[in-house]
DNA sequence: CTTTCAGGCGCAAACGATTTGCAATAAGGA
DNA sequence: TCCTTATTGCAAATCGTTTGCGCCTGAAAG
């Protein structure tokens, strides 16, 4: 786990540049929209709403549609996971590039919403079984725990 | 797992009247809509979305908001588990009664939608040190698995 | 069996999240 | 700098779900 850097977990993962560097390797323009919303990720490392990444913005100001095909756009590229707590808004959050921290899971409060990350992962033994048993293939998961955080019990 | 019958998985966890009667425990009354609900509920076991249950309806005919308002109280009685595979609708199936069958997963197919019943589960003991290393209480978890099934492979 | 009335029902409108059509605009190669 | 085309903003449309409200109906009481 953990990317060049294994000792600091708080530096953000990727540069801007790099970032943009990405999109454009995926033949998509650069635009300040796109770099904005890429900026506000990088630095709220957790899974965001579209409207908490529209009222993060700084300076920039950005239609909530845009703000959608940007991240549509952006999970297809890969650059972007999305991710359902079940209370009835996407969230969306940056992944790095290489090989870590890709797959990872969240803690979240059930009544204040803090979310923590969680490197903890379904057994994969335990998933391949299922899979063979019933015959499926390219077998994935997605798994969140909710529970009460310190301050809210 | 399993209930009294041990050997029969594919018969109907709960009479009709069974459930009619843990509704009246719940100081609700027995209407024609609920119980028809209930009758789809009991057949088809497996997470259904409103709209399916509407479709299954044989002979009443029931309203949307009906349907949505008897899930509802249905899920707070208990008599019913709502699940989320992130597809936009809610789906809801039965529970039975007593101890068995209560807590599951499910392995849906990606193309088709189909739906199998998973009884495998997240380590509990894994989950209580999640809870403890976070200082979170009372934590539950969310989990579903998706792939291909066979014939759609 | 009838009365009674609070809980339920259907219908239409309201809602919040997300998507889409379209004309105006801007990114980036020529 | 010019041109082409992806992208944006705005408004309207969708979709699942919820809610207000007058009418209806279980079911407890008489």
């Amino acid at each position: 786990m953990g990317s060049a850097h294994s000792h600091v977990p708080d530096v953000p993962r990727e540069s801007l540049a790099d970032l943009t560097a990405r999109l454009r390797h995926g033949s998509r323009r650069v635009t300040g929209a796109r770099q904005a919303i890429l900026g506000v990720l990088r630095q709220e490392r957790r899974p965001l709403t579209v409207r908490e990444i529209r009222d993060d913005l700084t300076g920039t100001r950005c239609d909530l549609a845009t703000i959608y095909r940007s991240l549509g756009m952006l999970t297809e590229l890969g650059l972007v996971k999305r991710f359902d707590f079940g209370d009835g808004s996407a969230r969306f959050e940056l992944i790095g590039d290489g090989g870590g921290s890709h797959h990872h899971h969240h803690l979240v409060c059930n009544r204040c919403t803090r979310i923590v990350e969680i490197d903890e992962c379904f057994p994969e033994e335990l998933e391949k079984s299922i899979a063979r048993q019933n015959g499926f293939q390219a077998v994935t998961h997605r798994l969140e725990f909710f529970g009460l955080c310190p301050e809210c019990q």
